[in-house]
This record gives C-alpha cells, sequence and structure tokens, in this order.
DNA sequence: CCGGATGTTCACCT
DNA sequence: GAGGTGAACATCCG
C-alpha cells in the first residue's frame, strides 16, 4: 500500500536524521535484505557513516551516506517508516493493529534499524508485518520511470506507448514511478477513462486530461495523507458506487489487480 | 478452521 | 522485448 504518498511522508519524516551518524545497523530479520550481495556484511558498510540527504523516487526511499554506500528503503505492501518512535502513517490497510500506539507495538516487525550516535541520537526503522519489503545498497534509480509527482505531459505521452492496459501501464515503475493500485483506480477515475483500454489509443487530449488529473491526485493525495484517502476508497467493495453518478461500480481484475472503475463515466 | 483476498515486486513463461 | 502469470510474505475476514 505504501504508494508515492506514503513514501513522501516517509521521506519528510526521514529528513529528520539528516546530519545523524550511525552507530549501528541492526538487521533483525536478513530476509528483508535479500537483495543484498551475500558477501557484503550491511552493519559493516553504513556503521560510521554521516547521512548527507535523503530522497524519493517513486516508492523507493534514498538515504545517502558520506563516503559510503546509498541505502535505498522499499516499503513493499505494508512497509512503514518509524523515526525515533513516531510512525511516518497513522495507518496502513490491511496492517496490523491501527490501535494501541504503544512503543511495544512499534518495536515488533522491525525488520531494519539504524541507531545514531549521540548526542543526537535516536533511530530509523523499517517496520513491515509481511516482509515484502526490501533494504538494498545502491539502488538502481535509472530503472525507475519519471516519479509521478513531477512527470511532464510528454513524459506521460511516451509512457504511454504501448497496447498494455493503460491502468497496468500507469502502475510500471520503470515507465512511470510512484503509482500503485489505488491511486491508479482513483485517478482513472477522476479522469474518466476505462482503466482497460489500450494506453496507446488515448487521444493526445485524453492524455492532457490524464496528466492534470495525476498530478491533482497526487497533491490531493499527499496532503490528505494516503494513498488510501481518496475519494473512490469508500466504494471499493461490493455493491459500491460512483460518487460522480452513482452507477454501481464495476470490480474486475486488470492486470492481476483488483480494479474497481464506473461503467457510465469511465470511458 | 480454512480458503480467499489483500498490493508490490520479481522470477519465469510464452 | 513485451506482455502475462504466479510466487513471495503475514494477516484478516467470512
Amino acid at each position: 500500500m505504501p504508494e508515492l504518498v506514503e513514501v513522501e511522508r516517509y521521506r519528510r519524516l526521514a529528513e529528520g536524521v539528516v546530519g545523524r551518524t550511525v552507530f549501528a545497523a541492526e538487521v533483525p530479520d536478513p530476509w528483508i535484505a535479500r537483495d543484498v550481495d551475500p558477501s557484503v556484511d550491511l552493519a559493516s558498510v553504513l556503521v560510521g557513516r554521516r547521512v548527507a540527504s535523503v530522497h524519493r523516487h517513486g516508492k523507493l526511499l534514498v538515504v545517502s551516506l558520506g563516503g559510503g554506500p546509498t541505502l535505498g528503503l522499499r516499503f513493499g505492501m505494508t512497509g512503514t517508516l518509524v523515526v525515533d518512535g513516531e510512525p511516518g502513517v497513522d495507518r496502513l490497510l490491511r496492517s496490523p493493529p491501527p490501535t494501541p500506539p504503544a512503543t511495544a507495538d512499534l518495536d515488533r516487525w522491525v525488520r531494519f534499524r539504524l541507531r545514531f550516535a549521540r548526542p543526537r541520537g535516536g533511530q530509523l526503522a523499517l517496520r513491515d508485518p509481511r516482509r515484502l519489503g526490501r533494504v538494498v545498497l545502491d539502488p538502481d534509480e535509472g530503472a525507475l520511470g519519471p516519479d509521478a509527482a513531477a512527470v511532464t505531459v510528454a513524459e506521460l505521452a511516451g509512457a504511454l506507448r504501448t497496447t498494455a492496459p493503460l491502468k497496468v501501464r500507469l502502475q510500471d515503475q520503470s515507465k512511470l514511478a510512484g503509482i500503485g493500485n489505488l491511486m491508479a483506480d482513483e485517478i482513472l477515475w477522476r479522469a474518466g477513462l476505462s482503466p482497460v483500454r489500450p494506453a496507446g489509443c488515448l487521444s493526445p487530449a485524453e492524455v492532457r486530461r490524464l496528466h492534470r488529473h495525476l498530478r491533482a491526485t497526487v497533491d490531493d493525495l499527499v496532503e490528505r495523507g494516503g494513498s488510501h484517502a481518496g475519494d473512490l476508497m469508500a466504494q471499493r467493495r461490493p455493491g459500491g458506487r460512483c460518487p460522480r453518478d452513482g452507477h454501481e461500480l464495476v470490480r474486475s481484475s486488470v492486470g492481476g489487480r483488483t480494479s474497481w472503475w464506473c461503467p457510465a463515466h469511465q470511458r
């Protein structure tokens, strides 16, 4: 569920550790580092490094370390970032107990953690119940398409040159980075476009319309605080109705993902 | 109690 | 190469 929107919030949270020095790196669950070269000791390449900067590309959070590798954090479906005991989002769909914000709970499912040296101290942790997230070294940002929060209409048009369904292409991270299942449904609903249209058959006017709604939706959901905060979200259920025209929504699988859309106004 | 659903990424197939 | 399928994971819900 962490899509661009959640990871943007994680990024803002992680800004707080810029300038701190890594005192210790803990990997309580090595599975989370399954992409790291086994001959590399993750802790030893991180310890002693100063956090130089933090940035986000799509759903990838990148922590740059002075004189060392960059650290990439991917959050899968249920990953959250916790900095100094403060979670990046209040609540994640399909995530365990939203309620008791006890510190013991925040320690559960921590798969990776950086502890920082005094005097500033503190910590940054990746908490991920389902272990679909990853910690990587020197992530290949070149493999990602343009960030959806900044994509231009020309870039979007380029990304749509395919016969694949529109929704599938919006979620292809190598073509456009940051959009996940929920945001894709919300964007297409707002733009009045069917998820199953071949992406390449959009007219130039439709591409411009999609671009406008895409950018607005990203901004909107960042402000509202989550990819689950869209207008369509409450109706993504059997019997759900289009908030715009009241038509019953259709549920189907597009590119292997559950999709909800309005057959009346999404064409 | 168990099958199905959940969303993202990647390995594998055609 | 591009597109499609299913596995990986843990938890929840009916």
